[in-house]
DNA sequence: CATCCACCGGAAATGTTGGGAC
DNA sequence: GTCCCAACATTTCCGGTGGATG
């Protein structure tokens, strides 16, 4: 093994929270501002959005971590616990501090969460609400929004979620959920922020400023580029030269996808490794039959058994909102009833 | 104007897991 | 062990969808 010229991993990994926050002085205000607000009894809820790589999640542990020590956090990562089942163990594990014995019953769980809210008043995170809501509808935040404890609920989603429209109108209008939206960084503050934490990372000098610039306009998403940032210099021992990242790019492409989808089932990899596949063999843009068909195949072949169409289009809409492909939807015309489906340029 | 494309997406059915009660 | 039950992942079923085509 060679010394590498990474000193400290630690500012590329995709989980590191800065010690403090660039470029987002306005957002931070108005989190803070809607979580002091004077209190009100019942819950009390604010959607934050934001594509993805714009930090919700990370401004998020920021701000809790910092201000709000005093309250009860729970933290919902929505995309594993993604039934209403599912989430309320975890909010009964933090507002209890005791894990619920298995075979509870949904209704004894709502009842012990319900008395112990009107003492420790937590903050209920859901991180990547749509993957809840896709899978089993808005029974958790109906159950959430008719306690009459003071309880902070705050979604977490892409911009594409419009909560009126998702929600069961009886469900919305008792939240009223107040909205914060993150824009994207520039590529200005991209290159600033990537230039900070190759400062923390790398040793000097080891970052040309061309692969810089390459870097921070490849991409809006920061933990992209942060992620294409940590291989290139995990693969070379002098420096990383904007040759060397362009290398590198199909490598950081599919070890990040590898990584996001570390949390979803192998038919999930497999699926998106069939995409890449078919994505190299013909041009132009892919239908979801096709895309069932080179899956199947792949199965076939690594004699893993495959699951139903029906399943698979789900899938087909995970990946679409981790952002791994974009998708035209066509109700009927010419293709007839359809999805059209392109690989994200991943960088 | 009827028909067709090619799959969407809701809903019900099925199979599996794991606990409690007897 | 046997029976019952809830939760859950997945399959099965099926009624759409709207521009193009003849």
């Amino acid at each position: 093994m060679s010394q590498g010229i990474i000193t400290d991993t630690t500012p590329l990994q995709s989980h590191y929270i800065p010690a403090s926050f660039q470029y987002r002085a306005q957002a931070l205000e108005q989190l803070r501002a809607v979580l002091n607000s004077p209190a009100k009894t019942g819950p009390f809820a604010f959607h934050l959005r934001g594509a993805t790589g714009t930090g919700k999640t990370h401004l998020l542990h920021f701000l809790l971590n910092q201000e709000s020590s005093s309250k009860l956090t729970s933290y919902i990562p929505c995309h594993r616990l993604n039934t209403e089942y599912k989430a309320l163990k975890q909010i009964y594990r933090d507002v209890t501090n005791d894990s619920p014995q298995d075979g509870y019953h949904t209704a004894a769980l709502q009842r012990t969460i319900e008395n112990r809210t009107t003492e420790v008043k937590p903050i209920i995170v859901l991180d990547d609400l749509e993957f809840l809501l896709e899978n089993d509808g808005d029974d958790l935040l109906y159950f959430l929004s008719r306690l009459e404890t003071d309880l902070t609920i705050i979604p977490v989603s892409s911009p594409a979620i419009d909560l009126q429209d998702r929600l069961e109108s009886r469900t919305y209008s008792s939240l009223q959920p107040a909205q914060i939206t993150l824009d994207l960084y520039t590529a200005d503050e991209r290159y600033q922020i990537l230039a900070a934490r190759a400062r923390n990372a790398l040793t000097e000098h080891s970052l040309q400023r061309a692969a810089l610039s390459t870097l921070a306009s490849a991409t809006t998403h920061l933990g992209k580029a942060l992620h294409w940032m940590r291989t290139a210099a995990a693969t070379t021992d002098t420096a990383v030269t904007e040759s060397h990242l362009i290398e590198t790019r199909g490598q950081a492409a599919i070890s990040y996808a590898e990584q996001t989808l570390d949390a979803f089932t192998d038919h999930h990899l497999v699926l998106y490794r069939a995409l890449l596949d078919q994505q190299q063999a013909s041009e132009g843009r892919l239908r979801s039959g096709t895309v069932y068909d080179a899956y199947r195949d792949r199965c076939r072949r690594t004699g893993l058994d495959e699951l139903s169409h029906r399943r698979i289009s789900d899938f087909l809409t995970h990946l679409e909102y981790l952002d791994l492909i974009a998708v035209d939807y066509h109700y009927g015309g010419q293709k007839g009833k359809t999805r059209e489906i392109e690989l994200r340029n991943p960088f």
